[in-house]
DNA sequence: AGCACGCCGACT
DNA sequence: GTCGGCGTGCTC
């Protein structure tokens, strides 16, 4: 017998299956989708059997067998490895990247080498003898480490060592060990006195201890920190002060008893939402659904009822959310209605975690996923529903090799099972929605929210008007005397700042004239090192204007502020108010994210001022008031998704108010109020906006009218990148058709990352059969040629940002 | 990708 | 004469 293996390594010239020998002993046991090492050239990987046959056209002599079978049932299903080949022609990867994304990442391989004594300890170099000690195998690392590897070279040629190859699974995390301070302030005081004085180290330790009562330490942290050694801090933690405890990494998925919920009663439009999803389902014909609800609609409810019926059938689910932040929320959600059937995948898992739950879903002890994107591969072969929730987040895309989208894995696999797809919004990406205007995709809307609350009031504030005025800060009068009412009547508020974007763009106070590139629809980006305006798209640039070139006033200036800011803005206004700062600074610990929201849901603060996290998720009963301090951030950045983008943030944002009986309100200050995407998130008017948008899109040729394929070329060179950007297009233009537009090249708008210069080009087509083909060629051409001269070329197709 | 093989310049 | 630099080519 013979096995199809797809190896461990993701190189072009390997991104095939090679064919090996079956042992007689194993052929009653392997099956395709099992993950076994294998002898590759000169060393041991991991690969994966994609097929078994009985013929092969390798001459004999060169057929190697399988040397370990590392699974008696297979991690893959027959579907996935054909998803697995789906995917490598639809997002241009390699094989082996397709199928390591399927599985969570303790089944990967690792490697490790070490260095085997063959002879007596005595015919080694001298350095390398003392390294070995008495033990007879040592890791590589150490010879490494020790820069010994000449020595090492000449023990192998001796033959008094040998190097091997260990293909291992990567082990789940165990619990760490940690310490934790002594809680009782007191008696840490009490200790401090008890030591010796001439134990000066001890004696600074333990002092600094009192001022940390109860947190919790990793041993090597504090060491670090403390510029100390451990034998002090055992010291310390004998006499008392602290104690080492074994803490999980990770908190379980699931700490809280989730109390059960039954389902609740469904609003008519619910109901006719509803049981279109269960004729599709009992049809068993896949379909995709697009349930368009406005914020605080129910979509939930629509989904928690169709898993039920799913359920009833026999059948699994599977849902997607598209951040760590909602999971927590979500997954309790449907813990309540489903209790121990419900496993969660989301990045905050450990490894090991992660393999648990991958586990109870492959032996089918769980039958509904709640998770981020890659839960979408979950392992179920009786899937019955996929459901999508905010599904025009860009979350949805991988942003590295594979660059899958969920969406289409989901409805891809929704065909092999027959299945329907939910895909779930208040705001639809405009391919979704035009999908489900062309009856691609089956619309189903909520227009009113669930519990009748009414919508919260929403006032636009011209902030030219403002500085007329003379009001020169960040807040508007409007949304100060709100603020300021909000403290007085003990209520809650909501900042939001729209911080991506920060600085980069040039506007006028006094008109709101942004200043845009004269080709293209596009504003311009401000670049300090060269104090120049360049625009993304067609490489224009020009100087930075000292006055507006519509109105010719000197009120113009880069735009962006940062939350500190703000919120020091905030306490010289309302020195009383109360403030919870959420951005990437206050969050960046594990479970901060928590803690903050924790610590507003309390209602500790007034005051949650925070970024993008902050706009979806959060549902507190007494906030009264929303304040997005500027709309424009996001409506200027150079992407074909701006207002897209700004009109789902400000929807998004806005449905954070009065979600309960108090009525909620809400203040978007704006330079450019006359804007569509602004004016229309007013009444969170979708589909006028989709027309507007859609215009936008058909006249500048962006998805939905076209596709788009990203190109990026990368070098450390500036002018090499620039160069090889411009050959990949031209041999672009000679290959493919008239029809097709390509962009660029052009420099991304971060034009360095980790010191690799970026140059990147558009390709925009309707139709183009050869294209993929096409890419492929230029891939090929890239990976046999230029590679070896420290390019880097990446091609995504539908790229979720540009 | 990794690793071996192989062919040329600077050292004992 | 040998060590070691990295260009070339292969992996069932």
């Amino acid at each position: 017998m013979i096995a199809q293996v797809i190896v461990d390594v993701a190189a072009y010239p390997v991104d095939r299956p090679f064919d090996y020998a079956v042992p007689d002993e194993w052929q009653a046991l392997v099956e395709a989708g099992c993950r076994v090492k294998v002898p590759f050239g000169p060393r041991n990987v991991l690969g994966f059997i994609t097929a078994l046959k009985e013929e092969t056209d390798v001459p004999q002599g060169k057929l190697k067998p399988l040397s370990q079978l590392l699974d008696i049932e297979p991690v893959l299903t027959s579907e996935m490895l054909q998803l697995a080949q789906w995917m490598t022609t639809h997002t241009l990867c390699f094989e082996i990247d397709a199928l390591q994304v399927m599985l969570p990442s303790a089944l990967r391989a690792k490697y490790e080498k070490t260095i085997h004594l063959k002879g007596p300890p005595e015919d080694l170099p001298a350095e390398l003898q003392s390294l070995f000690g008495n033990k007879t195998s040592i890791p590589y690392k150490k010879v490494e480490l020790a820069e010994l590897l000449k020595q090492l070279k000449y023990s192998i040629e001796q033959g008094t060592v040998l190097v091997k190859t260990v293909v291992k699974q990567q082990g789940q995390v165990k619990a760490v060990r940690k310490i934790k301070i002594l809680d009782d302030q007191v008696r840490l005081q009490q200790i401090v006195a008890d030591i010796p004085a001439r134990a000066k180290k001890q004696v600074m330790v333990a002092e600094w201890m009192v001022d940390h009562p109860g947190a919790i330490f990793s041993p090597d942290e504090l060491c670090q920190t403390l510029q100390i050694t451990t034998a002090v801090l055992s010291a310390v933690i004998e006499k008392g002060a602290a104690a080492y405890i074994q803490e999980e990494v990770y908190r379980d998925p699931f700490t809280k008893d989730a109390v059960k919920t039954k389902p609740l009663a469904l609003t008519d439009e619910q109901d006719v939402a509803l049981k279109q999803i269960l004729t599709a389902m009992k049809n068993e014909q896949p379909t995709t659904f697009l349930l368009h609800g406005i914020t605080g609609s129910g979509k939930t409810e629509v989904y928690l009822q169709a898993i039920q019926t799913t359920l009833e059938k026999g059948k699994e689910a599977i849902v997607l959310v598209p951040e760590i932040s909602l999971t927590p929320q979500m997954s309790e959600r449907f813990r309540s209605r489903f209790g121990e059937q419900v496993a969660v995948l989301h990045s905050g898992l450990s490894k090991g975690e992660k393999y648990d739950e991958w586990r109870k879903i492959q032996r089918g002890e769980v039958k509904v996923v709640v998770g981020a994107r890659s839960a979408v591969f979950a392992p179920f072969t009786n899937v019955g529903l996929f459901i999508l929730d905010e599904e025009h987040e860009s979350t949805y895309k991988q942003e590295d090799s594979p660059r899958y989208h969920a969406r289409d894995v989901a409805i891809w696999r929704s065909e092999q099972h027959h299945c329907s797809v939910i895909l779930g919004s208040a705001t639809p990406s405009l391919e979704s929605f035009a999908r489900a205007k062309k009856n691609v995709y089956t619309l189903l809307t909520l227009n009113k929210r669930a519990m009748e609350q009414a919508l919260p009031t929403v006032e636009i504030i011209d902030m030219r008007e403002q500085l007329k005025n003379g009001n020169r800060s960040m807040f508007s009068e409007e949304l100060a005397e709100a603020i300021r009412i909000r403290l007085e009547k003990k209520e809650q508020m909501v900042l939001f700042l729209n911080r991506r974007g920060f600085s980069s763009f040039v506007l006028c106070r006094d008109c709101g004239t942004v200043v845009q590139c004269k080709n293209c629809d596009i504003s311009m980006t401000y670049h300090r090192s060269q104090e120049k305006l360049k625009c993304h798209y067609c490489g224009y640039e020009e100087h930075v204007p000292q006055e507006c070139p519509e109105c010719q006033s000197e009120h113009i200036r880069f735009f962006g502020t940062g939350t500190q800011k703000v919120e020091s803005e905030i306490y010289k206004l309302f020195p009383e108010a109360k403030v919870l700062r959420m951005d990437v600074d206050t969050t960046r610990q594990k479970g901060a994210h928590e803690r903050i929201l924790d610590a507003f849901g309390r209602e500790e603060a007034d005051v949650l001022l925070g970024t993008q996290m902050i706009a979806k998720g959060l549902d507190f009963p007494n906030i009264t008031l929303v304040g997005v301090l500027s709309a424009d951030t996001s409506l200027n950045l150079p992407d074909f998704r701006a207002a897209e983008r700004t009109f789902q943030l400000l929807t998004q944002v806005s449905g954070r108010a009065g979600r309960h009986d108090k009525p909620g309100e809400v203040f978007i200050q704006t330079y450019t109020p006359e804007h569509y995407a602004i004016e229309l998130s007013k009444d969170q008017y979708y589909e006028p906006f989709y027309v507007q948008e859609m215009h936008m899109r058909q006249r500048f040729a962006y998805p939905p009218y076209y596709f788009v394929v990203l190109i990026q070329v990368t070098h450390e060179d500036v002018l090499m990148a620039a160069e090889y950007a411009s050959k990949a297009v031209d041999w672009l233009r000679m290959q493919l058709s008239q029809n097709v537009g390509i962009i660029g090249p052009t420099a991304a708008s971060i034009s360095r990352v980790q010191n690799r210069y970026r140059y990147q080009c558009l390709i925009k087509y309707k139709k183009e059969p050869k294209l993929t083909a096409t890419l492929q060629q230029l891939i090929r051409m890239y990976r046999t040629d230029w590679v070896k001269k420290g390019v880097q070329l990446t091609v995504d197709l539908d790229p979720s940002s540009i």
